[in-house]
DNA sequence: TAGATTTACATGTATATACATTAAATACAA
DNA sequence: TTGTATTTAATGTATATACATGTAAATCTA
């Protein structure tokens, strides 16, 4: 195990609070960088990947740009040119929403669907292989996390 | 608290470690964007405040470009770009290397301590209040985390 | 109902990230 | 020593992020 402090090589911290939030910064860039990695030879990013998963929990009923950016990973990002770049990809469908002109109805399509089975067992044995836990450890740290966010 | 299901709208995940990959992406991107909104009436983003951070931490001892990069909290990020953003800013310097001329030898400036210390303390209030747990529970999720990455 | 406000999405733009390539200096090996 | 490999930093480039602005449609309000 290293810890965050021989990781980026800092002596000490001022207190766990701000220790915490650097091994948070520092944990997370090691999981993007292992995501990347694994995404990369299949042309889609893994905040795309995340999208296409919202899409297919749907189960054919159409979602609105607004409420797919309110689910996503990365609030900050923007839902609307993701979407762009899927429909590029041919993996989701876009259509102007009957009761309301202003929004968007995005549906997944079967070629999203397939990239997304094909995608997934991988994902899940690299999420697997990547989180250096126990079961119980796991269980901890999601309610650590859920319970940090307030 | 809002678990990481009803902030993203999931019902369920496939186990806790595909839960817990996304409960830390979602909680990095919380954290980012409250990091981001401090930081902004600086002009400085959070890497660059740790990047000086490092630099402090070398009593004036000179660094270098690869040594800093390594102890970034984010791996991908250019070292190279973000030190010249600093210098335009006034914040480092930087000099040849006399032993290898490849080197680069960077150095904070008077100007650039004097922001650390200036930001320094909302940036310690911030994470404390960020953080929603209690000392026990801070130190948990740190080991966590540390064992996390293996 | 006319005009103002709000909502939904798209677009513009500056910067950051991810990753490949280049250029120069050093180390190494025949 | 000379050519090759490696290291270090800078640069190029495509995409992503962060945030502001624009545009059209819907809603509210006087």
């Amino acid at each position: 195990m290293v810890k965050i402090e021989e990781a980026i090589q800092q002596k000490e911290f001022k207190d766990p609070y701000n220790k915490v939030v650097v091994n948070l910064l520092y944990t997370n860039s090691f999981l993007v960088t292992s995501q990347n990695a694994l995404f990369k030879p299949y042309g889609i990013s893994p905040e795309q990947y995340n999208v296409l998963r919202i899409l297919r929990g749907q189960n054919g009923v159409p979602t609105t740009v607004s409420s797919i950016q309110e689910r996503m990973l990365n609030k900050m990002s923007n839902a609307s040119r993701l979407i762009e770049k899927l429909k590029l990809k041919g993996f989701v469908k876009r259509s102007e929403c009957p009761n309301d002109r202003r929004q968007v109805d995005v549906l997944i399509t079967e070629k999203g669907l397939k990239i997304l089975t094909e995608l997934q067992l991988k994902v899940e044995k690299g999420n697997k292989m990547f989180v250096h836990l126990n079961i119980d450890e796991v269980n901890q740290l999601n309610d650590l996390l859920d319970k940090l966010r307030g």
